[in-house]
DNA sequence: ATGAAAGCGCTAACAC
DNA sequence: GTGTTAGCGCTTTCAT
């Protein structure tokens, strides 16, 4: 019947040395004879004691606790991300708080009054919409660190990490030109995207690059549900049926975009001909779930680095709370984990 | 230049009052008059200063603080529980430390220790594999209520919140039944799901409950890779031709049916029609994304209460940190917000 | 209504 | 090598 918990004293009085000695031992510092350590050791064993964290870093003015604010960790993005964070985070051997915000600048606000109360070392944020003017200022005056790890360039004066999305759309148009296709169109989207338009300037400026005209009607804006899809894709292969080739802005646009060629009478395939069908149109699309079940679907997708934005929006809050500093970057991330499927 | 961090002592001397009393008007206990109310509370705002919530709780037991072990955020199932738990956790104020375990037994235990080290209250368990027995007995030393949040039974001895997979399937099964199916089949999943094995056995006994026989040969598992699903449901298809209805064991599966079905030259339906294609094979698939991007491919879907579970296991530790001590339950949550489309 | 002071569990000087 | 002791920032009796 263990009521109160086991702290240092009572295992320091167990094994008949001072506390400091069982903090010693605990830290590793210090010089402990073997002797004692095992004894120390042997009684913290016996009585089940486990450190005090909070009591631990009371004392010194870290934590070793990141804060995460996520927006939705619903959305595979922001799970990806947080993914990425947690999993560094604790290779550091340090942890994570986790909170989740919604779409409103005052949740926001409380996550970040809450995880500066619990005295977090930094923090990252996986979205730029909600680090306004003041937001900043008041974490600079509090000292915390903070990077963005967000979809788009959504926030400046300070580090963010974000996928290229211009350099994605470049890759992709790249791609399908080099397979000999001339009029390319963009499907798919919300039209208030931030993401959606650094990729459609990707396209465009890969397009004009190559001499190829774009026009703006081949670029058509959509919701994700599927029969939204279906019936403009169908639409628009009727109006425009010069245009071979169609870049998806993601998955479900993708898979609307290949069940309403077919439903068209269309034939699809990759760039390359692997397919169950033969060419007659080619569909790339940008995935933002990174599953492979779709993957066999003739369709091309190149995949968001959207754990690795995680990944290094977690090395470069540790960079800063170790007073790396520097002015805020904004770091690039190639869609480096890209499959063409070729 | 503040390089330290504003205090309560800080405080207490720049509005000239003691420690206590600032301690009591943030806390608002004990009777403080207006007057000095307002004053604390004014230099607070003048110093910008926040509360150190590790030391608050330092003197009592409780961190409020939930610590949440999820094999892997990048699945939906689990990002969907940690959404769920994160969002009514904050909502009492408290707070969840995320970490991630990912599939080994040794990394489990890391993750707890990390959180019995941080000193958390509770802990939320997204899998039920890792809890042995040892860790239990630990927990249950250490005095730390745990729950488990799994997608199957996959533990006993701890309150566990999961889908309650045989009725989900029993729903499905007879949905298809009562619109005059009787030769079903259930298609997908890997052998060794726990999932897989309960949806099985609502499977069959509501074939059996109707009367219906029902053969081994029917129940084909298969991974998640689209072309093998195809391949196997053409070939399934062809033998067994009078199946006039899959159970399909995921959103995947249900796709790759429907594109096998699709390019074996059936034609596929709903239950009821809805479809952009006419009658021949109806598919039912039990959706683990929850996005709405599919919905429209003539499959019917049953949901996953995922964050659902998340929600509940949160409900139950909070209760379990308030001394609710009763024996451990079990509670089975209904595939409750599945939109069978009809 | 407010203040003084004793801790919470731990670390880090500084002694011995 | 090991013990003593003074805090870390806060809460909470117990006086006043």
């Amino acid at each position: 019947m263990t009521v109160r918990k086991v702290t240092i004293t009572d295992v320091a009085q167990e094994a008949g040395v001072s506390v400091a000695t069982v903090s010693l031992v605990l830290s590793g510092k210090g010089r402990i004879s073997q002797k004692t350590a095992d004894k120390v050791n042997a009684t913290i064993e016996a009585l089940g004691y486990v450190r005090n964290q909070q009591a631990a870093f009371l004392r010194g003015n870290v934590s070793n606790v990141i804060g995460l604010i996520i927006p939705d960790l619903t959305e595979p993005f922001y799970s990806e991300v947080a993914s990425g964070v947690s999993q560094f985070i604790e290779k550091q051997n340090k942890i994570v708080f986790l909170t989740q915000c919604g779409k409103s600048q005052k949740s926001f606000d409380l996550c970040l009054d809450s995880l500066i109360r619990y005295g977090v070392d930094g923090i990252i944020v996986g979205s730029g919409i909600f680090l306004n003017n003041e937001v900043l200022s008041r974490l600079a005056h509090s000292r915390i660190p903070v990077v963005c790890a967000a979809r788009a360039s959504e926030c400046s004066g300070v580090d963010i990490i974000r996928p290229d999305n211009t350099l994605a759309a470049k890759i992709a148009t790249e791609h399908l030109i080099k397979n000999g296709h001339h009029q390319i169109a963009y499907f798919g989207g919300e039209s208030d995207s931030l993401t959606r338009a650094e990729r459609i300037g990707g396209y465009c400026s890969t397009l004009i690059q190559y001499g190829l005209p774009f026009r703006t009607e081949w670029i058509v804006d959509s919701d994700d549900k599927q029969q939204n899809i279906i019936e403009k894709i169908t639409e628009f292969l009727q109006q425009f049926p010069k245009v071979s080739a169609v870049v998806c802005h993601n998955t479900a646009t993708a898979l609307g975009a290949y069940l309403g060629a077919l439903k068209r009478g269309n034939t699809i395939s990759t760039v390359d001909n692997h397919s169950y069908f033969n060419q007659e149109i080619s569909l790339l699309g940008f995935d933002n779930i990174g599953s492979e079940a779709l993957y066999d679907i003739p369709v091309s997708f190149i995949t968001q680095p959207s754990k690795e934005v995680g990944t290094q929006a977690a090395i470069k809050i540790i960079e800063r709370i170790n007073g790396y500093d520097t002015p805020p970057q904004s770091v690039l991330l190639p869609a480096g984990f890209s499959q063409l499927k070729s």
